[in-house]
RNA sequence: GGGGGGAUUCCCGAGUGGCCAAAGGGAGCAGACUGUAAAUCUGUUGCGCAAUGCUUCGGAAGUUCGAAUCUUCCUCCCCCCA
């Protein structure tokens, strides 16, 4: 017999950062019977194989993964090759540009070398949609099909707002839910976890693992968490992300502009800081006992730590310190190679400069920062957009408070 | 199959013959302030070493001294009816 305290610890590890568990007792139970029967959960996660990158935002759910295999049980990630090329729909308010089997072989392959950073790869397996979706002929199309009715799919919020906006909605995304929820069942998964967004789909694979005879899924949502600007969710397409492949220094000032609001999120959904801890700090800011920054410090170098190092993250915060408390220079700058092409006279044309430092898309735009003050050459503003300057090794290029290059002549 | 509406700069959206590189908002960028937070204020946001210059308003052709605005054809989207 299990004891009834450890299942009661695990769930409660199991909880944090989740917004629902669908039902809750089911997870319960069924954790107590993997532990009597000595077989791990297969724990089910999808990935849309479009965006390469994983973020934060996708770590929220990847971590939760990881406590479940650091208890022993199986991860089963389902790379949604076939899926991909419907497009999901979901928070998505157009359809889905199709992409190319060459793009999702080699997203799939990125994919693989960032999850392990979280993941244990002992304990994940992962498999392409395609091996079961591929499969079914038109015949098992519609038979599938036939299980789900056209209000249940409806019900979705993306389906009906379309509608009614009278934005198109295609008939192959009508299927996409039907098509995740059979991921499920050809995997006879006890667990999926999800964003809220995947709300409808997850779902979905109950009813459907139900329809086959089996026993069906635990849902496990997760919030989306919220990007940099503190509005949107996290997303690569909005920029607002923090790639867990980053490096430290970046990851670092990215966590440091988000808005205070969000630091509790953060905390709970991205750092391994334990709840009671966490409440303190929320405390303490509202108090006024902690300053702000300093809590948003702490995070990020709790964050940092997790992807890379305590002693990367401490020399990741003197770093920001140094640039941007006491305003000196970064310690490495990226050279700006100068070709003696760019040379007229022995002078370099501001404008120019600044476009091969990549640091303006256009002249145009070069000019417009010159004329706003934006630009200096070792501490020295130039204001003057037909400025030719005298460039030497080393020299210091800075625009706006973020970017810098180091000047080095061919 | 029939009828109607629509496509504008990164997004939304105004513009129905010259005053339009195109209002307004959002977003972005820059400056001030600051904790690289938020809020706020200011400037800026097609290209162009800048010129009464060049290219833009779904695509092509046309009318006109002149077109985002008018005509024709095409492509795509939406709505209503069947």
């Amino acid at each position: 017999m299990v004891s009834q305290t450890i299942i009661d610890e695990q769930m409660e590890l199991l909880r944090r950062g989740t917004i629902e568990i669908v039902p809750e007792d089911e997870l319960c139970s069924k954790l107590k019977k993997s532990r009597e029967a000595g077989v791990p959960l297969k724990l089910k996660l999808g990935l849309d194989p479009t965006a390469p990158d994983i973020h934060l935002g996708h770590a929220v759910v990847l971590r939760k993964l990881r406590q479940f295999q650091d208890l022993g049980h199986e991860v089963i990630i389902i790379i949604g090759d076939f899926t991909a090329s419907i497009g999901d729909p979901s928070g998505r308010s157009i359809t889905r540009p199709v992409l190319s089997s060459d793009d999702i072989a080699s997203n799939a392959k990125t994919y693989e070398e960032q999850y392990c950073r979280i993941l244990d790869k002992e304990k994940t397996r992962v498999v392409f949609n395609s091996e079961w979706l591929g499969k079914l002929d038109f015949a098992g199309v519609i038979r599938l099909a036939a299980k789900i009715t056209v209000a249940r799919v409806l019900e979705r919020d993306d389906f009906a707002n379309r509608l009614s906006d009278g934005r198109p909605i295609g008939m192959h995304e009508l299927l996409y839910p039907v098509c995740q929820a059979y991921d499920s069942v050809a995997l006879k998964s006890d667990v999926e976890l999800g964003g809220m967004d995947q709300k409808f789909n997850i779902l979905m694979g109950r009813d459907l693992q139900r329809e086959f005879g089996q026993e069906p899924q635990v849902a496990m949502f997760m919030p989306i968490l919220v990007g940099l600007d503190g509005l949107h969710k996290m997303s690569k397409s909005l920029g607002n992300y923090v790639g867990i492949t980053e490096p430290a220094n970046e990851m670092f000032g990215k966590l440091m502009s988000i808005p205070d609001s969000v630091m509790p999120q953060y905390y709970e959904l991205c750092s391994d800081v334990p709840m009671d801890e966490v409440r303190e700090i929320s405390a303490g800011i509202l108090s006024g006992k902690i300053h702000p920054m300093d809590a948003k410090k702490r995070l990020a170098r709790e964050i940092v730590s997790i992807y890379h190092s305590a002693e990367a993250a401490t020399a990741a915060q003197s770093e920001f310190e140094r640039v941007f408390s006491e305003r000196e220079i970064p310690t490495d700058i990226e050279s700006i190679p100068v070709p003696e092409s760019a040379f007229k006279d022995g002078k370099v044309w501001i404008v120019k400069l600044l476009s091969l430092a990549g640091f303006a898309g256009s002249n145009s735009e070069a000019r417009r920062l010159v004329e706003q003050g934006a630009v200096s050459i070792n501490g020295e503003k130039i204001t003057n957009a037909s400025a030719e300057l005298v460039l030497e090794n080393g020299q210091i290029l800075r625009v706006g408070k973020l970017r810098f290059g180091k000047i080095e002549l061919a």
